[in-house]
DNA sequence: TTTTCCATTAGCCTGTTGTGTAATATGCAG
DNA sequence: CTGCATATTACACAACAGGCTAATGGAAAA
């Protein structure tokens, strides 16, 4: 909690005013410090992959390359920098691509300056962080949980299925769809080897085809 | 963001020591007000229903009712209630649990009690919250978008496949598992109608069997 | 009216699935 | 050393899936 450095913040926003307004609004507070500002995403892509800030301020309709994407690019070098998504929209498919990107905030650009301020400073410490006007859609984005089985006492073990390591590899390629031959090319086993698994992955899962296998594995996030 | 009245507050929490630590962190603040405890989730559910407050500290690992039954039952009679899930554990699943329940923020018990109420004013605003050290485990549960389409300006109706109503009927059973057959029998048509269905919704979706269909429409959202 | 789209049905054919049973090798714990 | 679990391979078989072409009736749009 005792942050002696101050937080080195890049902004990416192609409005000027906004960058300004956004600028002033930061560097009056004596724990964060704009280092950098990008009015696109090339630009901001490389002042990102230079000067490695704490935080990114991501506005999301960027020209040419949006913000979602430009999102994704940081996420392949960096996992650590936080990204506060910003924009205006609240439009339910832009906030669950950015958070789903890899960003860790979503603001709305109506946001009090001095709260954004707050927020920069619990984002930098791992926080999520999501704007009341879209917080709803966000969490409604997280997929619903049917196993009630996470109880409090007997919660451990119950909920994920015991599946050998190999089995989760042949799950994960049967969940992009591949067929048990496509699978055994992969792994370069034999088909009947694939099949094997495959079986065995259906019964341990309690489901009767591969689809329901395929169905839970991504509604329960095992994969 | 100019609070007259103080916020009410409600805890469920079953350890006593730390109800009444929370109950002391929190009224030192004067714009909050913890109007009732409970030690379980039956009375608390009685009391939140009665007392109508406006967040509810919910710890998770209670006995009999789990937290989790607990937040589910508590939004079937309010959706505006905040519910700020309280726990000990780290838990991926009880993450995940919690929030897709209806919780809108998930705290870990070692949270600084000043911290704390400045998110129960967060939360109270409508915003979401989530601490720090699970905050990517609630993150990468939202569904990934592989659609690179929420582009900055053709960003509208590129989403969404444009299946017809009944092709939508069968890609909902399809998503449940159910083969060419069954389906036919549900709709109450032949099996090559179900088939041909089936094969139009594939391509539609641009996908090559079901079992990528069944994934693309669950991680999308389309069912 | 003509065209287009949709839902429906049908048959055919190749390839895939899921389920049996069974054998072999390997590594690990008792 | 000896079970035990896992990984691997094999064969066979009934069922299903997906692609293909093709036809019909209805409804909506041009």
């Amino acid at each position: 909690m005792i942050e002696t450095k101050s937080i080195r913040v890049i902004i990416v926003e192609d409005f000027k005013l906004t960058r300004v307004g956004l600028r002033c609004a930061l560097n009056t507070n004596p724990d964060l410090e704009v280092i950098a500002e990008s009015e696109d995403a090339i630009d901001g892509l490389k002042k990102i992959e230079n000067l490695k800030p704490d935080v990114i301020l991501m506005d999301l309709g960027l020209p040419e390359m949006n913000g979602i994407e430009a999102i994704l690019k940081v996420r392949e070098f960096s996992k650590d920098v936080k990204i506060i998504a910003l924009t205006s929209h609240d439009r339910e498919e832009e906030v669950r691509a950015a958070l789903s990107s890899g960003a860790n905030a979503y603001c709305l650009k109506d946001i009090d300056p001095e709260k954004l301020a707050l927020v920069i400073k619990d984002v930098n410490n791992g926080a999520c962080w999501i704007d009341p006007i879209v917080a709803d859609i966000a969490l409604k984005s997280i997929p619903k949980i049917d196993d009630p089985a996470i109880l409090g006492e007997n919660a451990v073990n119950h909920t994920k299925v015991p599946l050998t390591e190999r089995e989760f590899e042949v799950l994960k390629h049967l969940v992009e769809g591949k067929s048990n031959t496509e699978i055994a090319e992969e792994l370069i086993v034999s088909v009947h080897t694939a099949k094997a698994h495959v079986c065995s992955i259906l019964q341990k899962m309690c489901v009767n085809d591969r689809v329901q296998a395929a169905v839970k594995a991504v509604k329960e996030g095992m994969v």
